[in-house]
DNA sequence: CGGTATTTTGAGTATCGTCAAGGCCAGTGG
DNA sequence: CCACTGGCCTTGACGATACTCAAAATACCG
């Protein structure tokens, strides 16, 4: 369980936003603006970054790491929905107070933006705007992908489509992804039994399954945590239905296998 | 197998959108400019509204009868991945052109707005900007609703799930949903095919557990696609790990049995 | 009333959930 | 340094569930 630590807070202004590729392009007066109103915070794996219950009164942009959300369930459990890397955004929802809490998966940066202010300045800038909105229906389009991976009848192809997406959708983080030979390798960012919750079934199943894919020699398992993905056609031929290979970000994936030695 | 038909087109500025309790309130200019610029059309059950492959021109609020969202895959069938309903919009997506076709479920009543002076008109009125976000943020929590329902071990969870989604969730829809003494009768929009695909599944399970929640008396299968709902609790019980009782559409769905005869 | 599509039922098998035990690793305290 | 502990991951065995293939029954539509 973790704390629910507020994470170190960072003096304000501190923080440079020239190095974000969504923040940084946008006019300079709203950049500084940003900076000015901006709160950096570092978390460890496992704390709490916003809980379910309270109002959070701030949007967050992750700027290291990897965030999981999840929903709490009246028994305690947790349930995650989805994960948060690089740029992505959090704390907007329709229905507040947020029926959803968010944790960091591993150390994580996050940049905070009380609400009032951003909301503000969101109105002043079109293009702040724009891009946050752009935030929100990238983020709408991979729940669907979530969707149509939980809705695989077996448990390997939808591990198989969870690990498609670790290589396709994510493939900027350098936490989880390097790109080797003819292989990727990468690094699953939660545990056994939150992937079982998250594909819904149970960690022993995802054991099996992700030995039974090792042995096909589509992946090697290096570590528990860490995955080499050998085969992606197999791969995605193990999840069936779906059509990764049309997917602009399988094309980034592929030419980015050839380019590298 | 739908007909790639556009539907009656219906002359511009016939609709009155004084009836939608959504765009209905924005201030008196921007209705009638929305009305300037709408399209309504009519679609039958099985026709296709957009289609997945085109570059879509326009966005869509439904104003009558249920769509489905669906993700076509190479193989030629289709994957839903959400009920469109009453009030919603389609057809704004991060990644275009449009992953996504859409289905009319039922007939319907689609409201229509060619995309370059919806989007001009969206920069113009911050009331309609905010109220389009909102839209786009409640569906993404929506979707996320789908990903809990889906992560059930069990078939009969997450058809339990999905009935619990349709009472509650979609409560106002008359074509879907009809209140009685003590139980709730709602008109299944998708076929037992279709059903099995979202659930992650195959027709043949959504059957038997179809009728196995019948032999437990949760339900009554008036048809095979009219579902009367005689006990809320236990259906809620058969998802297991949902707290339905919690949300505020659960509220709403008690009281709303309440206080109908 | 006939024809088609959809839904249901049945039987066999594979998968998966469940319970239980063992192994691996990191941190703790002797 | 080593035993101990607790959390995770893995393995095994068994039974329940769900997938597959096939056929029958029902609903739907003209």
């Amino acid at each position: 369980m973790g704390q629910a630590d507020d994470g170190d807070r960072g003096s304000p202004g501190r923080c440079n936003l020239a190095d974000f590729r969504q923040l940084g392009s946008l006019p300079h007066e709203t950049v500084s603006e940003l900076e000015r109103i901006c709160r950096p915070r570092s978390f460890r794996a496992g704390q709490i970054v916003a809980s379910g219950g309270d109002n959070p009164d701030f949007v967050g942009f992750v700027a290291e790491g990897i965030l999981r959300m999840q929903k709490t369930l009246h028994d305690g459990r947790q349930h995650i929905v989805g994960l948060l890397v690089d740029d992505d955004m959090f704390g907007r929802s329709a229905d507040l107070p947020l029926e959803y809490s968010v944790e960091a998966a591993t150390d994580a940066e996050v940049l905070t933006f009380r609400r009032a202010p951003f909301e503000a300045l969101l109105q002043q800038c079109p293009e702040l705007d724009r891009l946050v909105l752009q935030r929100i229906l990238n983020e709408l389009d991979r729940a669907r992908d979530w969707m149509i991976i939980l809705a695989n009848p077996h448990v390997r192809g939808r591990l198989a489509g969870f690990l498609m997406m670790l290589c396709t959708r994510y493939p900027t983080i350098d936490h989880v992804l390097r790109i080797g030979r003819s292989s990727v390798t990468i690094k699953v960012p939660i545990s056994r039994t939150d992937l079982a919750h998250l594909l819904g079934t149970r960690t022993e199943s995802i054991s099996r399954a992700l030995h039974a894919l090792a042995a096909d020699g589509s992946i090697v398992i290096r570590r528990p945590d860490v995955i080499e993905v050998r085969d992606l056609v197999a791969l995605a031929a193990e999840t069936g239905d779906q059509d990764w290979a049309n997917t602009a970000s399988w094309q980034q994936m592929v030419s980015a296998l050839r380019s590298k030695p």
